[in-house]
RNA sequence: GGAGGGGUUCCCGAGCUGGCCAAAGGGGGCAGACUGUAAAUCUGCUGGCACUGCCUUCGUAGGUUCGAAUCCUACCCCCUCCA
């Protein structure tokens, strides 16, 4: 499913060079211990919402690059780890999930890690570290496990810092433990020798690295990636709307096009690098276009990460969608629409109700407002008067098109 | 448990000698100009609605008052110091 397929090159180098790496517990030994064996290795995900977002999918192609490279992903689902929440770069206490939610959203990223790695026979895992965290006798633990740990060593840890300015409770202090334990636990049951994640989770690997020293006398490694920021710093993947989610039903393919078509000059090079297979070659080229040309690039990225994540198909209809509303040919065919019953127009809707009928406008007071500062097209004229009645005159083919702004496009089609 | 500080509109953060407060300022967001579906910059807007007015909002619940984010009472929560 995926092309493109890697040379002999030692994986550890490809993620470099793409990167990817950000700290490296031993840098050496690991680059080695790549070159030489099949490693099982894991990241694991916190379902912490109903579906996996940006942030996570590039935790997936590294996942992608290493069984490519033949080395054993263990994808961890931790059902367990968020019943108590990562504190990690967070400033305030996550909302306490229920256990069925949390059940629920295991079985989504189940669903979508599916499409990106090869779960067959040896070829990979998926385990929830619910199976082994939810019923850990407490005493035992504590003597079995929290023995290898210095309270006087966590609170240095990075991770703590400014939530020991604005407070930790016991229940978070205790992430880091658990994370830990995971680590054992697979490098027991599996010979997972490796953990990788974003920097953020760097703390809580080392201390999974080092229980396996010390409980086990064993040798583990760490390994972590940048997260996915703009070049200002700022978390990527985020809109004002939120995440920019995988599933479908959540971020449309669309939109999901229209996000990494419109990103920043840049970092078109990093997300090329990261978020897509093409090789550094190409990804060198288009990153080094300047000007209007870079535009060339950021199709290209849209394109290639639209086409991994919901397929060539709608990548395709992605594609072709923005050419038609922002370009010339095309057809406009699946830009997000809205289904109306053509007998609510019959009378006539007053444009705000429209505006909000079609999401485009959260409120009418703030519909009221696009129009005043002369934020909305339809059908390609400009609005000036907030109490215009739709008709259904106004639809050709049974299609109106509204326009927000310069580039958010909306469709409305009777039914 | 004791002492002190604090909970304000999406976020940070003023206001708290009662009316001029839908609430300063900044951030973010949205829109306009510019442009390359970029960035930067400039401008406007930024609780809701039946919008020259009305309604809801300043931790929660009551009270005082013609009138409260501002005063009083009780309660909840957070932080700091002490135990």
């Amino acid at each position: 499913m995926i092309e493109g397929v890697e040379q002999m090159a030692n994986v550890y180098d490809i993620l470099r060079e793409r990167g990817y790496i950000e700290q490296a517990t031993h840098e050496e030994e690991i680059r080695e211990l790549l070159e030489k064996e099949t490693v099982t290795f894991y990241i694991g995900f916190d379902p912490t919402a109903d579906s996996l977002h940006v942030g996570h999918f590039i935790q997936v192609m590294v996942m992608m690059h290493m069984q490519m490279a033949g080395h054993r992903p263990i994808a961890i689902i931790g059902g367990g780890t968020a019943m108590v929440g990562d504190p990690s770069g967070k400033t305030d206490m996550r909302k306490m999930l229920t256990r069925e939610l949390i059940e629920e959203n295991a079985q989504s990223f189940k669903k979508q890690f599916s499409r990106f790695i090869d779960f067959g026979p040896g070829k990979a895992l998926m385990v929830n570290n619910a199976d082994w965290l939810l019923n850990l006798n407490y005493v035992e633990f504590l003597r079995d496990i929290g023995t290898h740990f210095s309270v006087n060593r966590m609170l240095t840890a990075e991770c703590y810092k400014n939530r020991l300015e604005k407070g930790l409770t016991f229940l978070e202090f205790n992430y880091m433990l658990m994370q830990a334990y995971d680590f054992l636990e697979l490098y027991k049951r599996y010979n997972c020798k490796l953990q990788m994640g974003g920097n953020d989770q760097w703390s809580n690997i080392i201390a999974g690295v080092e229980l396996i020293r010390r409980a086990e006398g064993g040798s583990a490694y760490g390994l972590t990636f940048k997260l996915l920021t703009t070049s200002e710093g700022k978390k990527m993947g985020k809109t004002e709307s939120g995440a920019i989610w995988l599933d479908p039903a959540k971020t449309s393919p669309y939109d999901f096009y229209q996000y990494w078509r419109n990103v920043d000059d840049r970092d078109v090079k990093n997300c090329l690098a990261l978020l897509t297979f093409l090789p550094m070659e190409e990804v060198n080229r288009l990153g080094s276009l300047q000007d209007a040309e870079i535009n060339r690039a950021k199709e290209v990225l849209a394109y290639e990460v639209t086409k991994l994540v919901h397929g060539e198909e709608e990548a395709e209809k992605a594609q072709k969608a923005a050419r038609a509303l922002f370009g010339s040919g095309g057809d406009a065919a699946s830009i997000p629409s809205t289904e109306i019953p053509q007998t609510r127009f019959t009378e006539g809707m007053d444009i705000l109700t429209l505006l909000m009928e079609t999401g485009l406008a959260p409120s009418k007071s703030e519909g009221r407002r696009l129009i005043q500062q002369g934020g909305l097209t339809v059908n390609e004229n400009k609005i000036d008067d907030f109490n215009l009645v739709i008709n259904l005159d106004d639809f050709a083919d049974g299609k109106l098109m509204l326009r927000k702004g310069k580039k958010v496009y909306h469709q409305v089609k009777l039914v």
